[in-house]
DNA sequence: TTCGAAGCCTAGTAATACAAGGCATGGAAG
DNA sequence: CTTCCATGCCTTGTATTACTAGGCTTCGAA
C-alpha cells in the first residue's frame, strides 16, 4: 500500500523512462522498486488518467510494430517541475519518520 | 497525510516514551518529527482505539495530580513485535522509493 | 482453436486520515 | 464571578485512494 505516493512513483518511473505506455509503466515501477512494487492495472489506469487530467502526463496514441495500440505516456513540464517537489515532500517525510523510528532520547537531547 | 504509517508512528512514540495519554502521544510525534507531524485528535484517538482493539496497546485510566482524568496507553508484548516488524516493513518500502527516485539507469545494471 | 500474454478500460469497495463538532475541568485574566 | 484558553477525551461524517474484479481486443504459440 502506496497510499499518497503513487503519483510521484510513476512521476519517477516515467521521468526515468522518457515515455512508457501503461503496461511499460507496471514494468518499469517493479524493476526499479527491486520488485518490490508490482501494481496492478487497476492501480496503474486511473492514476495515468488522473496525472494526465491534472496537466501532469500528455498522452498520444501509437502503433506498435505487432500491431497493437498503445497509449504512450510522458511527462510535461508543470509534471517535470511536480516530480521535483514531491521528492521534496518525500524527503521531509521519510526524515521526520526516521527522528520517529531512530530517535531514543526519551526526554530533551541532553548535552 | 501519513496514509498507512500512522500506526507505525503511534507504536514508536509510545515505544519511545513508555507510556503516555493521547494528548501526550500528539506531542511526542510532534517532538520527535522536529515538528513535521502535528496531528489532529481526530486522528490520534481513533488510532488509539484501533489500536487498543487489535492488542497492540493497553490502556487505563488514571487521574493526574491536576485532578484530570486520563487515559495512558503503552505497548503490550504483540505491540512492541508489530512495532519491530512496522520498522522492516518501513525499511523495505522506503528502500524501493529510494530505488525509483535516485536510479538513473534506463535499461539494465550495466558491468 | 484454444489459451495465455499484451494492452486498454471501468465500476464498485474497503480503508483511512482528517474535519468538525461536542463535552468536561482547571487555572488565569478581566 | 465570569470568561476564556489549554488540557483532555470522544464521535460522526467525508473525501481520497489504492485495489478487486470484472470486461474488451489482438497477437502468437500450442
Amino acid at each position: 500500500m502506496l497510499k499518497g505516493h503513487l503519483d510521484m512513483i510513476v512521476l519517477a518511473a516515467l521521468a526515468a523512462a522518457g515515455s512508457a505506455h501503461g503496461y511499460a509503466v507496471i514494468e518499469e515501477i517493479k524493476r526499479r522498486s527491486g520488485g518490490a512494487f508490482d501494481l496492478p492495472e487497476g492501480t496503474i489506469y486511473p492514476a495515468l488518467h488522473r496525472l494526465e487530467q491534472a496537466g501532469l502526463l500528455k498522452s498520444t496514441w501509437t502503433t506498435a510494430d505487432s500491431g497493437r495500440r498503445r497509449r504512450v505516456y510522458s511527462l510535461t513540464r508543470t509534471g517535470t517541475r511536480a516530480l521535483v517537489e514531491r521528492r521534496a515532500v518525500w524527503k521531509q517525510f521519510s526524515d521526520a519518520i526516521g527522528g520517529l523510528l531512530g530517535g531514543n532520547r526519551p526526554r530533551e537531547t541532553p548535552a
